[in-house]
DNA sequence: ACGCAAGTACGAAATAAATCGTTGACATAC
DNA sequence: GTATGTCAACGATTTATTTCGTACTTGCGT
């Protein structure tokens, strides 16, 4: 698809946020014991999780919907453009929009593997005939 | 186990204390005053932009020195080091440790140049021979 | 109908971050 | 030496984030 998506400003996440968005990433829409349960070893309490989404559906982040007894939480907006929107924010924060100094830094942080480094290259070709 | 780099967990600058660090990597080592002024466009006070600059003293983020009748605040950490453990902070906490992910997500959140992408391959490369 | 289990809602406390007002120190100009 | 300008220190306030206790709701089994 074409890119250079108009990203309606949602807040971005913050950092106990995304970690609910991660646990919701991983699982498809989930209630709010299971987000709790999954994100157990943080030890917060179960209101504590409850109230955060709660909040992230006022914020827009989450949507909510009844089933059954009880209600299921998903994403609202697609987890490949808050991951966008992230990624932006830190390259113009903190990497003066450099996209080449982000990927440096992104690559020398942990180890990466031949393999992922290919796909990388992978993702610059497509990028490359996206923008032509 | 050829851990990365060791890197000493200095904490990560918050948001506000990032641009405090742009504006230092921008001109090099500044006096508050000089600080306070290339933020200007921020609003905030010269206090509270001082007291940035103290707590950040204090997190480890900046050292200080006399200097004639006033302070010279420079970073105690490389900027390419600080970048790398933002980079890699986000990485993790959004991107699951993926970087084809993350560099996807950069390049998709702005108009990247050919030139750029021809660097960005570079850096792949010497990724790539750094790590044989 | 009653009590239990599993949920949600609400309010408010605890913590962290950002902001600024005021004071005191020190040098220079008058 | 007194006024003035520049700056650092400190304390306090404001705002955002994270956290949880408590109360209310509802279905189900007895």
């Amino acid at each position: 698809m074409t890119n250079r998506a108009p990203l309606k400003l949602v807040q971005l996440p913050t950092e106990s946020e995304l970690e609910i968005l991660n646990a919701i990433w991983a699982s498809g829409p989930a209630t709010v014991r299971e987000v709790h349960d999954a994100l157990s070893s943080r030890g917060t309490g179960y209101t504590t999780v409850l109230k955060q989404m709660q909040m992230m559906v006022d914020k827009g982040l989450l949507t909510r919907s009844e089933r059954f007894r009880s209600h299921v939480y998903q994403v609202s907006v697609p987890r490949e453009e808050t991951q966008q929107q992230l990624a932006g924010s830190l390259l113009e924060r903190a990497f003066g929009g450099s996209a080449r100094s982000l990927v440096l830094g992104a690559l020398s942080a942990q180890r990466v593997s031949p393999q992922e480094l290919a796909e990388i290259r992978k993702v610059l070709d497509e990028v490359e005939r996206r923008s032509k």
